[in-house]
DNA sequence: CCTATAGCCTGACGGC
DNA sequence: TGCCGTCAGGCTATAG
């Protein structure tokens, strides 16, 4: 779930619903999700405290504290957020739970525990520490700094869009979503393009992200001729009618359509 | 620099 | 039903 339009939605839905409210304690199911940082570290920083505003860069949300500092939220491969009143719908698997004074709950659900919620005093020193790329949708991040940013570069265009260091937010589905758009290969080099189809890269990225954020990252309400909803194995490709396939890119499965993106020559 | 691999964790799903 | 293999939207460390 958590690539950038889904962090962007996790983002809005604390804007909509946790913000400006005391917390009154903290819950864990599972100390593991909390780190760097300590268990009571972290009770003490918020308890009493209120949420006051988010900021995500790319696939990172921070969320400022009233006293100045920052809850950190990242969300592994299998992170979302849920915001309750009634305990019966206590989501499964929170591992970490605040609990505010009128009786609300902000669950960060986490079944395979690959996230991590912390604490960051600076969160762009944290972004410099980390050594994140700009974010993909940043405004300053324009044409000209993505094109900075991949041509020239060595490899395959895929993992670039998803190295974090170059740029932050776009990962495996999305990247898979974009190499479609495209008509690529999954496995296709930078170096086989030119500088108008870098741009047409750029230009999709943008589309692709904006229009996920859009519909709230749910691939069910995704235009028709989007891959996502079709990634998996011999589903229908939306465009030819062909058979979605799956290749091994950098160590990830890269879903595609072998008729629409013709494996370079 | 770039790629492949393994590992962190655990659940869902299909086949037998 | 139970067991087993495969797969999973992230990231890091390591080796070639």
């Amino acid at each position: 779930m958590p690539e950038l339009p889904d962090v962007e939605t996790f983002k809005r839905y604390i804007d909509s619903t946790a913000l400006h409210q005391k917390i009154s304690g903290l819950e864990v199911k599972d100390k593991q999700v909390v780190g760097p940082v300590s268990f009571d570290d972290l009770e003490q920083a918020l308890a009493g405290y209120t949420l006051e505003r988010t900021r995500r860069h790319g696939k990172y949300l921070f969320v400022q504290i009233n006293s100045g500092r920052w809850l950190l939220m990242h969300f592994g491969m299998t992170g979302r957020l849920k915001y309750f009143k009634n305990p019966d719908t206590d989501p499964e698997y929170d591992q970490l739970r605040i609990n505010f004074s009128d009786g609300y709950h902000l669950a960060y659900v986490s079944p395979r525990k690959l996230g991590e919620v912390s604490l960051v005093e600076d969160v762009d020193e944290f972004l410099k520490e980390q050594q994140l790329g700009p974010d993909a949708l940043d405004a300053d991040f324009d044409w000209a700094a993505f094109e900075e940013a991949f041509a020239g570069r060595r490899g395959m265009l895929k993992p670039a869009l998803m190295n974090q260091h170059i740029m932050a937010g776009v990962g495996n589905v999305y990247s898979d979503e974009i190499m479609f758009q495209m008509r690529l290969h999954p496995r296709t080099q930078i170096s086989a393009l030119d500088s108008d189809t870098l741009k047409e890269v750029y230009q999709t990225m943008h589309r692709v992200l904006e229009m996920a954020i859009d519909r709230q990252a749910n691939p069910n309400r995704f235009p028709d001729d989007y891959l996502i909803p079709h990634r998996e194995m011999d589903a229908d490709c939306p465009d030819c009618g062909g058979k979605v396939d799956r290749v091994q890119v950098s160590g990830r499965s890269a879903y595609y359509c072998p008729s629409c993106q013709r494996r370079p020559s």
